[in-house]
DNA sequence: TTGTAAGCGTTATCAG
DNA sequence: CTGATAACGCTTACAA
């Protein structure tokens, strides 16, 4: 590999200047910056990122953390978009990202020393057990951090708007007629909490009781799961005309399990789902559900940690939240009284 | 940040000696060794990898090419778990995955320059217009390679089985009777070459005559554009009876303009996707579709990558042909004379 | 305007 | 068994 000191010797000069006239340097004639680098681009050069982060102590490159062993990783679409969309803001403002994994062979275990040994300037925690110490180390030392729907202390937090986006679906559900409505959640994360908490909100707010046999939990993204809870919430007594399920996988579970119940969903009894994933609008009936916008909360995740990278000792970016919007499909029909 | 420097002075001796017993050294006393580890984890050391790489000459970095703007990037589920594989069959053995991409703001344009720039072990080409220059400037260059469904002269390449996947499925929809079988395919790269190629294969070994009007083409993962070749299939004189699409979402596109047309999918009109994505086993009916391994394809080009990254001088390790399998699902019926 | 030299954090060589 | 020293490729005071 070619490099700074063959260009100099080439070029009969030193190393400093070809450094210099490389960057196009104020300090150096227009004639030896061209002449130098017309030499380096004949001559294949290609500059060492690592050599020149060592020095600058700064290496243009951001990481992610990105563990999720129980729903099938990147293959969740919301996550594998939200990646995309950080990946795409990153690269265009001439980061490269990296995925920062814990695993034997690592020099080390924890996210912060695999962030300090790779030298990134940054680091977006994308989708883990927030709980972990891990965590926890990284978002309380003095690495960049964003998170992705996880607030901690003094980190910036870039929110789906879990809470608003479950209430307005539930708006959404009763304003067609429906009163018995069943939330089946996922596992009890901050997301779910929020999304609790927005469904209670809603139907609060239209003076519908809360009924506890109408709150079911089920795993993320399992649609076996969300087809047992829906069997049970068919068998009460007085079973809900509508059923909100964790995501759109889940809720092709539910709409399984309803089929098979003998019933039409979108017509005998409604559903909806959370995400808008492609499917969402591409099955027949197409999905009622939540579209959370996953590219717009990676691209901000991205921003807003260059912009804390670029300015270090401005204050922290303030967290934000991003909107989604109801998709209103086929599958929640209006009730008859 | 610490360095073996400090621990060093902590420790009263030189940094070859911290060097050493930090990475455990035969050449040193146990009871050294032990001691300046000691000192070292006190201190809270995290060794550098640039630095290290800088004088390694090896980072235990791969770089990933991937590069899908026409269908969605990361959100494809098949490419997804492509590349899930790749990162934690990577991560296993030690090195971490970049993506490599050009963009105005990186230092160069070419993959090869950027994964140079980046010190890469190695690199996978995931997908790609493989007809691109810069692709071809890195697999001829002497940076390790291994691409994935594409085969360029002495680079390991990773095969679906494409043509035999096709000709399988082809297979099973004749043995259930069916004679008039036509072909959506994606357009024209070397997956769907070999798709075709299987296609003919299969017709032929059953004698049934490939018949032009019944080959059609669309965009992968377009599922508008399936749905505009399925209706001109329909309108044909003597329509098939059964349907190829290009992949899965794009058969779901087929299976719409079906409805809309008043057939009944897997009664009326039979219909097979390809990739056997998750959704093609949730959704009711399952999809007839061709299953491609895609995590075992990406399993396999890690370790093909790695294999080569760590003998140098040994052959280029021989291509490989991943098996998938028939999905028999229940939209392909069996034909009554 | 250009060049010298030191240093970024490691590891490898070789002498003690 | 341990330690000086040079080198990896680059940038940056500072000197010329």
């Amino acid at each position: 590999m070619i490099k700074i000191k063959d260009i100099a010797k080439a070029c009969n000069t030193s190393s400093a200047t070809v450094s210099k006239a490389l960057r196009n340097s104020e300090e150096l004639s227009p004639a030896t910056i061209e002449r130098i680098q017309k030499k380096a681009k004949e001559m294949g050069y290609v500059p060492n990122a690592y050599a020149r982060a060592l020095k600058m102590k700064r290496s243009y490159s951001i990481g992610i953390v990105f563990h999720d062993p129980t729903h099938g990783g990147l293959k969740h679409e919301y996550f594998s978009t939200v990646i995309e969309a950080i990946k795409s803001e990153s690269e265009s403002e001439g980061y490269a990202i990296t995925f920062l994994s814990r695993s034997l062979k690592m020099p080390s275990d924890s996210y912060l020393s695999l962030a300090r040994y790779w030298n990134m300037d940054g680091v977006i925690v994308v989708s883990e057990e927030f709980t972990d110490p891990g965590i926890a180390e990284l978002v309380n030392s003095n690495m960049p951090v964003v998170t992705i729907d996880y607030i901690f202390p003094n980190v910036t937090a870039i929110l789906s708007d879990n809470s608003e986006g479950m209430e307005k679906l539930v708006d959404y559900i009763v304003s067609l007629g429906h009163q018995r409505i069943a939330f089946i959640h996922g596992e009890m994360t901050d997301v779910t909490k929020k999304r609790l908490e927005g469904y209670q909100i809603a139907l609060h707010k239209h003076n519908i009781p809360v009924r506890e046999e109408y709150i079911k939990e089920a795993y993320f993204h399992r649609p076996k799961d969300s087809g047992h809870a829906t069997k049970e919430l068919l068998s009460l007594p007085n079973p809900p005309t509508c059923i909100c399920y964790p995501d759109d996988i889940s809720m092709l579970g539910g709409f399984t399990a309803l089929q098979q119940a003998g019933l039409v969903p979108g017509k005998d009894i409604s559903i909806a789902g959370y995400d808008g994933v492609e499917l969402s609008r591409l099955y027949r009936p197409c999905f009622t559900t939540y579209h959370q916008n996953a590219t717009e909360l990676g691209k901000e995740a991205a921003k807003k940690l260059i912009e804390r990278i670029e300015n270090p000792n401005a204050p922290i970016p303030s967290s934000v939240t991003i909107q989604g919007e109801v998709q209103t499909g086929d599958t929640v029909a209006p009730l008859k009284k």
